[in-house]
DNA sequence: TATTGACCTCAAGTCGACTTGAATTGTTAC
DNA sequence: GTAACAATTCAAGTCGACTTGAGGTCAATA
């Protein structure tokens, strides 16, 4: 099992070393130990790393990353809070695909405000629905709106 | 047309007032004018806003927004830009669903830990797979990497 | 007409996720 | 043995997107 070095790492994936040294802080990945001063790591931590890397695309905060691929290999959250996060980022995959339609469609429609364009504002009411299909995060604004 | 003051906006679109002053200030929205110093919205700021939220949680930032969809409803953006962000989304889709997949496995999958779980490592290369399709934006590590 | 309450402006603060910089330490090459 | 060099620590800084707070203003009610 060949260890590795905080710069190998870096180079095989593209994550800083500043970086890589937080998500050890934050205690996302550990090191095996330090040759000197500086850290070692098993070849492990790349996969963690691109799990880590594709967590943050995803939006989540590093926190609950940390508690769905902890460096220990078992997640922190019950099966249930595990599946809210995939049913979420369903949620988000149709949000997504909506937007995307959105942005095709004003590329290439013809009118001139997108706005006044039937077949924008459809795009916006089928967002609408999807958005209703299940709320999953209230913004709660300032207090001086009840 | 009847309009809106920023309250009935904000309890309308779950938006904060605070917001969506930062939104008009950004030029993203507009508001038609005031009575006395309060600001007035026609109703078309409710679908714009319901766009902001969206393109916000699609990760795209407020100034990237308000290119795609700017208050005078026609795109800053040529039209190869705009299917560039597309062409963003539909990868960023592919990563969730890749993630989403993962998630649920760790949720089911009765192994140890999921590092050594033969399904979960083929995820993690189909996701890999998937990334190498096509770069979009690397990451620029420390100069004491080369 | 006086008070109230919602809204205003502007500056400063917050939060997460790093990055940057200065000073230090250990390993390796000469 | 000493100079180079890569990594280290720790504190402070940055960035985007707001939020918060203090003090001000106006239209509508009592």
């Amino acid at each position: 099992m060949k260890l590795l070095d905080i710069s190998e790492v870096s180079k095989q994936t593209g994550v800083a070393a500043s970086a890589i040294r937080h998500y050890e802080e934050k205690g996302l990945i550990t090191s095996l130990g330090r040759r000197g001063l500086k850290r070692l790591f098993n070849a492990e931590v790349l996969d963690q790393l691109a799990l880590i890397t594709l967590g943050k695309t995803a939006g989540f905060a590093l926190d609950d990353i940390g508690k769905m691929f902890g460096p220990d290999g078992r997640p922190a959250l019950s099966r249930s809070s595990l599946h809210l996060k995939a049913d979420d980022l369903d949620r988000q995959i149709d949000r997504l695909s909506a937007l995307r339609d959105m942005i095709r469609h004003v590329a290439d429609c013809p009118a001139p405000t997108h706005m006044e364009c039937p077949k924008f504002q459809q795009l916006i009411r089928i967002s609408n629905r999807r958005k209703r299909g299940r709320e999953e995060k209230k913004r709660v604004p300032e207090r001086n709106n009840p």
